[in-house]
RNA sequence: GCCCCCGUAGCUCAGCGGAUAGAGCGGCCGCCUUCUAAGCGGCGGGUCGCAGGUUCGAGACCUGCCGGGGGCGCCA
């Protein structure tokens, strides 16, 4: 039990309960200490006594249950807070077991339920914009965090691939023949295809009249229709496929679960909804009538199930959805990744299935609306020719300028090391992977790191910087804990080769460069290898843990490729008997941060907020920034605090790429 | 007309009913013979849109205004 909270969530609850049953401890982090007790104010007010006589009774009987096990300190403060802070030996303890810990801290949910995230969802036959990109980010982002609490999670992919306006896709294909409509599909851009259509139904009359006797025959199943459909849809799918795999989501085309797969479903739920006499007709479209919704008029508003020429609607649509998903599918949890404007209608729909009983008082439906996003200028982002930005060349640009970043900095770098060891050439070989991971996480942390229910503000120069809250300022943190450990494995490894050597060194290890700095800190990473050793079986420690993988929500999207890399790396370092208890401040504060990580997965998905795991992420690279400016690591005092504070980093090291991990982004192990 | 979301530092944003409202950017000052300075430290900067109310305690909860955005019966 690594989380601090936790344990002091133990020791106060029942402090609380047992004054009055049900009162609330008011545990939170404190500015002016680790953590601080706020329940004593309110409990005073309800038993009638003074605040800070119950604040020192509520810490006598903690400290009979254990407290002093988590704090060094524990003092009633001001009108009656208990302000808390933690012992340097429970940090160490919660240190060691999140270092042995694959789950790094995050605990499996006790109540782990079947989900379904419905997601993305983009239009068959036009281009992704950005519009499907907060769907696509915030529920990736989503599924891997229930993934990572121990839920089984569906991705579905709701893709609208049926409809009117198929009729005239269908239609200017078939007007191609087959040869000439291959071709376009195969080379051309959908959204050109698209616009030719809907020009060519604007203009000509009979062209737009065989558009709608189109639809017809789509939804009677004419086989010549559905062949011209599916090869649209195919395309548009590839297409999906295509983006969601560079964005370095999880979605696939395994995922798509089309409107078209509905439709065989859609006159069931409409004769079933009259079976339950929740149908009303009005104006010829039959309608329910969830309580609680009014129109313009003040009058019940409808959910139009079918029009009033027979053709069912989205509501039918996603009336069959939730029938499938908790009948079918077996699931308990239904997400709904779609934009705020959509919240009306959800409210219904769910309103709707309640009272068909097709959602089970033990299923839960959630819609995880977000904001649109705006340009620089604030209003709805657009090209400056006043179209829509294309999800593609949004990711071209921002790839394009994250090498630009690189390669400024590479130039940069070269300088600095002139006649180094030469870094700068690899750096250069890797510099189109890195510009994918750095660019498209960027592009995704920005999206992330907000509330979602605000409009966000896609701002190129803010998300790309180094500074504040940013993908790229977390990713170096994490860069800077893999060139740490870089160097101490080399250590290691030349310890192995020429240990015998090394030990003369020592002495000089302070000034020493090169080579010779090489073989004292090998000599030391030898006397590491022993110290292990009495926490557990001898020297293959290293390499037993070396194997474990670390990263093992898996690599990251994107430019991924490393991910592994990195967690060998971090395993020779994994190991809690080397952990000391945090001396220095900046050690303690990166301590108490490693141990929240868990804590901010739970908030995170309590509300389904990326942005808090964000913030978390941006504090702990903060942390270790810090503690990285202050603490020497390779250099440090001692061999005990050398080898504590390479924990730390290693620790550090694995939750920064676990928590992007769960973001979806990358974490490339240099920059 | 009704409903929903938003309004916090010059800008972009955090803020869980609790103490003196926090970051980042921008501005000013300082720190690289030392593990990546794309970094770090410091300084300045606020009647939390306005007005009432609830509470021992409100940026947060309630009501009403003002401002911005969105939605409101046969598109999805």
């Amino acid at each position: 039990m690594a989380s601090p909270l936790a344990a002091l969530d133990r020791v106060f609850g029942p402090v609380f309960d047992g004054l009055l049953p049900g009162a609330a401890s008011g545990l939170r982090p404190s500015q002016r200490a680790d953590f601080q007790v706020d329940g004593a104010l309110a409990l005073a007010r309800s038993l009638g006594r003074p605040p800070r006589d119950v604040a020192s009774e509520v810490l006598e009987a903690a400290k009979q249950g254990g407290l002093m096990q988590v704090c060094e300190e524990a003092v009633v403060a001001g009108p009656g807070f208990i302000n808390l802070t933690l012992s340097p030996e429970f940090l160490a303890g919660g240190l060691r077991s999140s270092a042995a810990d694959p789950d790094l801290g995050i605990a499996k949910s006790a109540r782990p339920v079947r989900a379904v995230v419905d997601y993305a969802s983009p239009n068959a036959a036009k281009q992704m914009h950005v519009g499907h990109l907060r769907s696509a980010i915030i529920g990736d982002a989503i599924v891997r965090l229930l993934e990572a609490s121990g839920h089984e999670v569906i991705r579905e992919n709701h893709v609208g691939d049926w409809g009117a306006p198929f009729g005239m896709l269908i239609e200017h294909l078939h007007d191609l023949g087959e040869a000439e409509g291959a071709h376009e599909l195969a080379v051309g851009d959908l959204e050109n295809f698209y616009q030719a259509a809907r020009a060519q139904y604007d203009r000509d009359p009979t062209f737009a009249e065989r558009a709608r006797g189109r639809v017809v025959l789509l939804q009677a199943g004419d086989p010549e229709t559905l062949k011209l459909w599916e090869a649209l849809v195919q395309r548009s799918v590839s297409h999906f496929d295509a983006a969601f795999h560079r964005l370095g989501t999880k979605l696939t085309r395994d995922d798509v679960v089309g409107e078209s797969y509905y439709n065989p479903m859609l006159a069931g739920v409409v004769a079933d909804l009259g079976k339950a006499g929740l149908l009303v007709e009005s104006d010829g479209a039959m309608c329910v009538f969830p309580p609680g919704f009014s129109n313009r008029e003040g009058k019940p508003l409808p959910l139009i199930v079918q029009n009033s020429v027979g053709g069912y609607t989205y509501a039918t649509t996603d009336l069959a959805a939730i029938r499938d998903r908790v009948d079918r599918l077996g699931a308990r949890l239904l997400v709904y990744v779609v934009g705020l404007p959509q919240t009306q209608h959800f409210q219904m729909v769910f309103a709707a299935a309640r009272m068909a009983g097709w959602l089970p008082d033990d299923a839960e439906a959630v819609h995880v609306g977000f904001g649109s996003i705006l340009g620089p200028d604030g209003k709805m982002f657009r090209t400056r020719e006043g179209g829509t930005v294309k999800l593609a060349e949004l990711l071209d640009e921002a790839v394009d300028r994250a090498r630009s970043l690189l390669l400024a900095r590479a130039e940069g770098e070269g300088d600095a090391q002139a006649g180094g060891a030469g870094p700068v050439g690899g750096v250069v070989g890797a510099i189109e992977a890195l510009a994918e991971a750095v660019g498209i996480g960027a592009v995704k942390y920005a999206d992330l790191a907000s509330d979602r229910t605000r409009d966000y503000r896609f701002d190129w120069d803010r998300m790309l910087s180094l500074d504040g809250n940013t993908a790229p300022y977390i990713q170096y943190a994490h860069a800077r804990v893999c060139s740490i450990l870089r160097r101490a494995v080399g250590a290691l490894e030349g310890a192995q080769g020429e240990g015998a050597q090394g030990e003369g060194a020592q002495g000089e290890g302070a000034q020493g460069e090169g080579a010779q700095g090489e073989g004292a800190q090998g000599e030391e990473a030898q006397g590491e290898g022993a110290e292990a050793s009495a926490g557990g079986p001898a020297g293959e420690i290293g390499v037993a843990k070396a194997a474990r993988p670390a990263g093992g929500a898996g690599t990251a999207g994107g430019g991924g490729a490393e991910g592994d890399g990195a967690g060998r790396l971090r395993g020779p370092f994994l190991q809690p008997a080397l952990v000391l208890p945090p001396a220095e401040p900046e050690e303690r504060e990166l301590a108490k941060r490693l141990l929240g990580f868990a804590d901010a997965v739970e908030a995170t998905l309590a509300t389904y907020s990326p942005h808090k795991l964000c913030g978390y992420l941006f504090d702990l690279a903060t942390s270790f920034t810090n503690f990285y400016e202050h603490c020497p690591v390779l250099r440090a005092p001692d061999r005990g605090t050398r080898s504590s504070r390479l924990v730390l980093c290693a620790l550090s090291g694995a939750v920064l790429e676990r928590g992007l991990s769960f973001l979806g982004i990358a974490a490339p192990e240099r920059m």
